[in-house]
Order: structure tokens, then C-alpha cells, then sequence
DNA sequence: CCTTTCGCATACCGTCAGTACGCGAAAGCT
DNA sequence: AGCTTTCGCGTACTGACGGTATGCGAAAGG
């Protein structure tokens, strides 16, 4: 096996198994030991691949982000009608945060270890910034009233991540189903 | 000073420093040894009060939320009209979250700490009830339609959440106007 | 075939949360 | 008052953690 292939697989493996330990148990509770034993390296080479421990996570949440951004973009393009992107991607985000990746990653670590500036720039960067764009969409199409788009988005993305975090738990199916009910028609209220 | 007397100052004092310091520095970049440095006594003091470095947090998020929940209770029970309350309750919410103590403690740091599940019951024993409470009686008074209360509550408290943390990096002070505004919208498409 | 590169292992360090134990003063008891 | 018990807290220690310095051995380059 070339250096370049066996540098490659040895950064996947990390990457693969600190998601893995991530998920599972959280970044405070998860040790470097634990994640190079896992994944058959020492601590060495996890060094020479990332800068620490939080620069390891960094990049695992980098992954979970563009996984969630591209499922995101993927359902709203798949609609014709711009106002049905809105909702289509709302809906779409609220299914893919089903995912315990997602949440335990992105919604609930990721803001105390990276603070929450960080996180927030991220955020906008990857599935935050669909939701911008749709929206100033929908006013420049006159769809939605001319307001400050920044406001409405924060507002929208914290509500979607809590109900994320909560349906989670959730013992009843049919709360799915309320939640992007309530959802809509807040979203709904814009186009009054 | 009699026995009782010393232990309720030095408990009121590992309170107080700890406080400030998660609050200044987050509960990840605070040692306990910097807590009992700042408070006067050892960590045999802490120990004796706490059974550790969360179970003291825990006791100071219990008070931040306490004096949360207090604000948003006192300003919506000012307003005689059912619905007025609601409004003010959320505006006060957010007036309240611009506390420094309450983002960094109550809103990022403590799921991370504790994990989402016991956040959120503390939460919704805090300030969240409080919304709870509102949404049943106004569907009680007929004023806003029959519907599920839970997703609503989380819905509308991640959109709080997200919108205080928000507001505190944001430079332009219109920006606290605008989403009062945008949150206000959306709370009358309950009433539609 | 010799040299350089570099991916990674080994061995170590400072700091942290947490624990075991002892002291000394206040509180109860006769 | 004196004697004992209680208990608030300090002291001294431990294991585990994140992070660093350094060396080795095989692949790449000439």
C-alpha cells in the first residue's frame, strides 16, 4: 500500500471511529485512548493527522453538517415551486436530525465545544444558509412580506433544532406528524 | 459565627465564584481549583457541599433558571388580557436571556453538561412550564385552536433560545426590535 | 544504493476531577 | 464545667486525561 493510501485510510478510520464514540457517549465522556484503540493507532498518529482533540471533532461535525446540508437541498430542489422549497426543506431537516449523529454532534456538543460563536458560523455556513437563501427568495418573489431575513432564520433554525432534540425522545409516533404540522403553520404565517 | 451560619456562607460563596467563572469561562475551561482559589477555602469545602464538579453546576443552573423563570412569570402576570401574557412572557424571555449567566450557563453549556434529556426537564420545570401553561389556558379560552401543546412549547422555546444567543453577538441593537417583531408574527398565526 | 521524507509509535509530562483521612472548633450531654 | 460527639473543612494523595518530544522504519526520490 502506497504512504498516500495508508495516510488516507489511517484519517478515515479516526474519523469513522471518534463519530462513532462521539455519537455514542458524547465528547467530554469519550477519551483519546479510547478512540486510537478503536481505531488501531496510537496516539501519534491522531496527532500527526489533527491538531487535538477538538480539532478532531471539528472535522467530524464538518462531515455530519454537509451530510444534513446535503439531504436538505436535495428534497427542497427536488420541489418546483419556490414556497414548497421552504417547506419541503423544513420538513426534510426535521427527518434528517432523526439521525443520533445529528443531534448528539451538532445540536447539543458542538455549541459548548466549539462555543457558540463558532458553531453559529458553521451552522449558517452549511444547513443555516438554505434556509437564508430560500427565504430572501420568497421576498424578492414578493411570497412573503419584506422583513429582516436574519431574525426569521435564527428564530426558524432554533426551533427546528429543539423540535429535532425533542422528537428524539419521543415516545409517539404521531408527534412527527404535529410538530411539522405546527411548523407549517408558522411558516404559513409568513405568507399572510 | 455559629456552625450553621459558616456553612451557609461558604456554600453561598462556592456558589457565587463558580457562577462567575462558567459564566466568563464556560464549565469546561473552569478547574475546580480556580473555583475554591476564588471562594477562599479547598476542595474539601467543595466536596463536603457538592458531590462534585456537575452536581455544582446543576446547583448554580438551578439558580439562573429560577431567576428566569421568576422575571418571565412576574412581567407576564402584569398583563390582565390572557394573550398579552403570552407576548410578554416571550418578550421577557428574551429580555432575560440578553444576561450574559443565562446564555452561556442555562443555554449552551448545561445540555452539554447534564445531557438534552435532564436539560429539558429541568427546563420545562423552569420556564418552559410557564409557556405550557399559557398555550393550555388560551386553547381553554378558545382563543387559539384546539391543537397538541408539546410540539408548540418546543417550537417556540428553540426559537427563543436560538433568537437570545443570537442577539447577544449582534451588533445592530435594531436587531432585538426585529425579532420581538418576527416572533410576535408568528405567535398571531395561532390565533388565525 | 544511498539519502531524504514522513507516517506513526513510544515514552513522558502537567493538570485535572475525585478520594482518604485527619484536625480542630462548635455543639450536645451529664 | 468538663467530657464526648459532631461536622465543617484542610491536607495529601491517586488515576486518568490531553498534549508533547523524540525516535524508528519503511516508502519515495535521485
Amino acid at each position: 500500500m502506497s504512504r498516500a493510501e495508508q495516510r488516507e485510510q489511517t484519517r478515515r478510520t479516526l474519523l469513522r471511529e471518534s463519530r462513532r464514540l462521539f455519537t455514542a457517549k458524547g465528547y467530554g465522556a469519550v477519551g483519546l485512548s479510547q478512540i486510537v484503540n478503536a481505531a488501531g493507532v496510537t496516539k501519534g498518529a491522531l496527532y500527526h493527522h489533527f491538531d487535538g482533540k477538538a480539532a478532531l471533532f471539528r472535522a467530524v461535525l464538518a462531515q455530519v453538517q454537509e451530510e444534513v446540508g446535503r439531504r436538505v437541498a436535495a428534497t427542497a430542489d427536488a420541489e418546483p415551486d419556490l414556497w414548497d422549497q421552504l417547506v419541503a426543506g423544513c420538513h426534510a431537516f426535521l427527518t434528517a436530525s432523526a439521525d443520533p449523529d445529528v443531534q448528539r454532534i451538532m445540536l447539543i456538543d458542538a455549541p459548548a465545544v466549539l462555543g457558540w460563536n463558532e458553531w453559529r458560523a458553521l451552522d449558517e455556513a452549511a444547513s443555516a444558509r438554505h434556509l437564508s437563501d430560500a427565504l430572501t427568495h420568497l421576498i424578492e418573489a414578493g411570497v412573503i412580506a419584506r422583513q429582516p431575513v436574519a431574525p426569521l432564520v435564527r428564530l426558524l433554525s432554533g426551533a427546528m433544532n429543539e423540535a429535532a432534540l425533542w422528537l428524539a425522545t419521543s415516545a409517539d409516533p404521531g408527534d412527527l406528524a404535529d410538530t411539522k404540522a405546527a411548523l407549517t403553520r408558522m411558516l404559513e404565517s409568513l405568507r399572510g
